[in-house]
RNA sequence: GCCGGGGUGGCGGAAUGGCAGACGCGGCGGACUUAAAAUCCGCUUCCCGUAAAGGGAGUGUGGGUUCGAAUCCCACCCUCGGUACCA
């Protein structure tokens, strides 16, 4: 093996960086994405021998126009986790696709007259393109893109398995609708009362809609115990499944409706003795049953006026509470009680029965209810300190029952437990469990999304479309039309079929699923790319699965990341696979800002693309990695991607350099200070990497190219040294840096890839010093620092730094009342002055 | 309101009980150059001190634990996310 250094600065000649020589990105960086791709040399086998394999997932894109900044930061980042486990001899699977489903493809349509397929695949060339630039090491053969019918497909396939298996239905009631979008949405993308995509505040509106059971899974997923994700992410979870256990109760109302009772929930059954009133939700089917004659007009005025506000509106906890009476009254089955039944709108239909016993003494919003309509506030838990009197405000915490007949002088701990017990005994109610997960609303009145597979026949009900018969395809060349409505709702062609059981004219479901769906699943996909006549191959999925590492935002931490959990535990019960959760592991990237505020395309833009030309793609990727730690995020600054820059430059000068200066032994010492600042580097760098923290990772790496630099121009290195330090560098900057450490690696006479090697190893005792540098404190103030041999025990050490005279005189007139030695940091000499 | 992250030089950030400010930006000074750019070298937390020596202060605020605290504990402030009438 020849070292060319032919052509390249050396520092005597015009000095590092400069020459014919110098560091282009532009023309290296081209020159091995093309051979990359030829070379093939990120395509992944599903067995490799002597080789643990590591699927390195990161979440997909939409292909919006253009890959962003925000893009950049996750991908490199993503990208450069993945070189490095290669390089520790994983065989990792890294793959690339694009959700491409979803609204924007469609407001395209409607603004600009696009197609919403041209639109769609014309950005994902963009983004293919871009990522090459990037020089993603992605394996493109596993590819793939939603939008496709080859893909949705399956989620039609899916959709029907979990239909015949009671996990999908079609239920009427009231949905979240965005008026903006023309479509209901989930309640997961419902935030602050708004549209999570537009912003438009949500309403409410009764339409026929297909869910996916995602409750019935709602305990299993409060179990994170396989799962090896941020704390941040299971509480997120945690909290939006929203477990809670409490008792539900009946409050007889047959006076007024014959064998009615209404049931409502409650997590403190200790209070029920202090239940003064009941309130039910305005949209409570037994409303319009309880209301009396002289109550109706009010009532339905106060329901109608309800329904006109929006969620933001009605769940302000900054409104006053309101409500209606109805004119009946129910009994409290503990003590047989009359109580008043109101309406009020702080009560929601979608939690719990959508009522609940009014008491006052024990519950804020009861509290201040009671106090504005003049309702009984009783006490039925009492505080230690209660003087009897009337309350402030309502007392929450524990206390000793009082008015609650037989359970009196229980603490309330107790009484919680007996009542229920009482309760359950007499058939009044039961314990019971709540959660906050609703089922997952997958129906959108959109076109650009995967059809849901049914056909309504008049004769025969809702009938599934035989799997044969899949993909139900998106009809090509559709019109958009100024209302917003589906077009799929006007497409005689789409619209109009037959009935798989009867064969008389039906028609089909107009609306699509989900965009979320695509992804509940896709990472099975890419395990199994071309599987043929089944949505995946068994076992190539049990070859990656469950994903080794999984990279994304924290927006997701209740839709995707909660969906896909659901959706592998369906699949699992279907038989589909055998893994209980779909990602081993979580990792959340930061958020990237520029000048302290979000970067947006409007008030602050911040675009890749003439940054990659000005500086080449590496200089960004290791910028983006440089700004700060990886998972909070970084502040982008213009002038500092020159650092990073320079930094390049001097590794590129580094592997260029003359080194026929070096003798073939070089002077010991140079030769084990290079030693050691190279193992201290590796061992830096590989802990570093391991744990996404890429900033300090390239300032280790920054160290060493200086180093090494110091230790050329010294020229008392063997040239054996010398070149193991380059190497070492290289291997180091290939998973950050892919391009220029591939240019260098080739022109330092290395032949194959650099991506295929290893990452250098190192020996944790050769980074160990000779001689230490304790710092001496007095009274805890550092005053003198001395310099020990390593081994140096606790006698010679305070000798040491007693020796100092900085220290002396610190100690001069002191009496000695403690000594501390940290071995390898310091001693901290204790005194106090002489009486 | 509740839950979580964060608050460190002019700036991005390092350091998770042991020398605060690694690494980088910016700034200042110097070398190279006819000059500039590029590159290289040095200095760069603040205050007192002409300077050096030396000293003092210092990690959002106030208290505490410890020989020693950016780091642990308590109370609070600010900020960024998430979530919110969940009975």
């Amino acid at each position: 093996m020849t070292i060319t250094s032919k052509g390249q600065a050396s520092s005597e000649a015009g000095g590092p960086g400069s020459g014919p020589g110098r560091y282009s990105p532009a023309e290296i960086e081209k020159k091995w994405q093309v051979k990359w791709e030829e070379d093939g040399i990120y395509a992944t086998a599903d067995h490799v021998d002597g080789k643990e394999n590591f699927f390195a997932l990161v979440m997909f894109p939409y292909p919006s126009g253009d890959l962003h900044m925000g893009h950049w930061f996750q991908y490199a980042g993503a990208d450069s986790h993945a070189r490095f486990k290669r390089m520790q001899g994983y065989n990792v699977m890294h793959p690339q696709g694009f959700d491409s489903f979803g609204l924007p493809a469609e407001n395209a349509a409607i603004e600009n007259g696009a197609d919403p397929r041209e639109w769609t695949y014309k950005n994902i060339t963009n983004f293919r393109r871009q990522f090459r630039e990037m020089g993603a090491g992605y394996d493109w053969d596993r590819e793939l893109v939603t939008s496709d019918p080859e893909y949705y497909k399956w989620n039609q396939y899916f959709f029907l398995q979990f239909y015949k298996n009671g996990l999908a239905y079609r239920e009427h009631g009231l949905a979240n609708w965005c008026p903006k979008d023309q479509t209901t949405l989930a309640n997961e993308q419902v935030k602050d009362g708004r549209c999570e995509r537009c912003g438009t505040i949500v309403e409410k509106r009764a339409l026929p809609q297909w869910y996916f059971a995602i409750t019935k899974y709602a305990e299993e997923l409060l179990d994170f115990d396989q799962l090896d994700w941020p704390e941040q992410i299971t509480t997120m979870q945690r909290n939006w499944i929203g477990r809670s256990t409490g008792t539900t109760i009946g409050f007889d109302v047959s006076e007024f409706a014959p064998s009615e009772k209404i049931d409502t929930f409650t997590t403190r059954i200790d209070t029920v003795y202090g239940t003064t009133f009941i309130v039910l939700a305005p949209e409570h089917p037994l409303v319009e049953k309880l209301t009396q004659p002289a109550q109706k007009a009010a009532v339905d005025e106060y329901v109608e006026k309800t329904g006109r506000q929006t969620e933001i509106e009605r769940t302000s906890t900054e409104r006053e509470k309101t409500g209606v009476e109805t004119g009946a009254y129910c009994i409290n089955p503990l003590n047989g009680e009359r109580v008043p039944v109101l309406v009020g709108d702080y009560v929601l239909a979608t939690y719990g029965t959508g009522a609940v016993m009014g008491v006052p003494a024990h519950d804020q919003r009861d509290f201040v209810f009671a106090k504005k309509y003049g309702l009984e506030i009783r006490v039925v838990v009492a505080s230690p300190n209660w003087d009897g009197g009337e309350l402030q405000e309502a007392w929450l915490p524990a206390g000793t029952q009082v008015n609650s007949g037989e359970f009196d002088g229980l603490s309330s701990t107790e009484g919680m437990g007996a009542i229920a017990e009482k309760i359950e005994a007499s058939g009044w109610g039961e314990r019971t469990v709540t959660y906050h997960l609703r089922d997952w609303l997958i129906s959108r009145q959109r076109f650009w999304g995967t059809p849901i597979p049914i056909i309504y026949c008049d004769d025969c009900g809702t009938v599934p479309v035989p799997e044969q018969d899949l993909p139900v395809l998106l009809p090509e060349k559709v019109k958009f039309e100024a209302d917003g409505r589906s077009p799929l709702t006007r497409d005689p062609d789409f619209l109009n079929t037959t009935c798989p059981d009867c064969g008389k004219a039906a028609r089909r479901e107009t609306d699509t699923l989900d965009t979320f769906v695509c992804s509940a699943w896709y990472h099975l996909r890419f395990a199994s790319p071309r599987p043929g006549e089944d949505p995946f191959d068994n076992e190539q999925v049990r070859a990656w699965s469950p994903v080794t590492s999984y990279i994304g935002g924290r927006e997701h931490a209740v839709m995707h990341l909660l969906y896909s959990r659901f959706f592998n535990k369906a699949l699992r019960d279907l038989g589909f696979v055998e893994f209980d959760e779909p990602y081993a592991k979580l990792m959340n990237q930061g958020m990237l800002i520029k000048d302290h505020k979000k970067i947006s395309k409007r008030s602050n833009p911040l675009n890749p693309d003439p940054i990659v030309e000005q500086h080449g793609a590496d200089t960004l990727r290791c910028y983006l990695m440089f700004l700060g730690p990886w998972d909070q995020g970084g502040d982008w600054s213009d002038s500092g991607i020159n650092g990073i820059k320079r930094w390049l430059g001097r590794v590129w000068d580094v592997a260029g350099r003359d080194f026929s200066g070096l003798g073939e032994s070089g002077d010991a010492e140079a030769e084990r200070s290079l030693e050691r600042v190279s193992h201290a580097t590796t061992q830096r760098v590989i802990t570093d990497m391991e744990a996404f923290k890429f900033n300090t990772s390239i300032a280790a790496l920054m160290e060493f190219t200086t180093a090494l630099i110091h230790a050329h121009d010294a020229g008392k290195i063997s040239v054996r040294s010398w070149r193991a330090g380059v190497e070492r560098l290289l291997l180091h900057t290939a998973p950050l840096a892919p391009h220029i450490a591939e240019e260098l690696w080739e022109r330092t006479g290395h032949t194959g890839s650099i991506h295929l090697e290893m990452n250098p190893e190192f020996d944790e005792a050769l980074t160990a010093t000779e001689t230490i540098t304790l710092a001496v404190q007095v009274n805890g103030k550092v005053r003198d620092q001395v310099e020990v041999p390593a081994d140096v025990n606790q006698d010679d050490a305070v000798a040491a730094a007693k020796a100092s005279s900085k220290v002396a005189r610190h100690l001069e007139g002191m009496i000695e009342v403690k000594l501390i030695y940290v071995p390898g940091r310091l001693v901290n000499i204790v005194v106090r002055p002489q009486v």
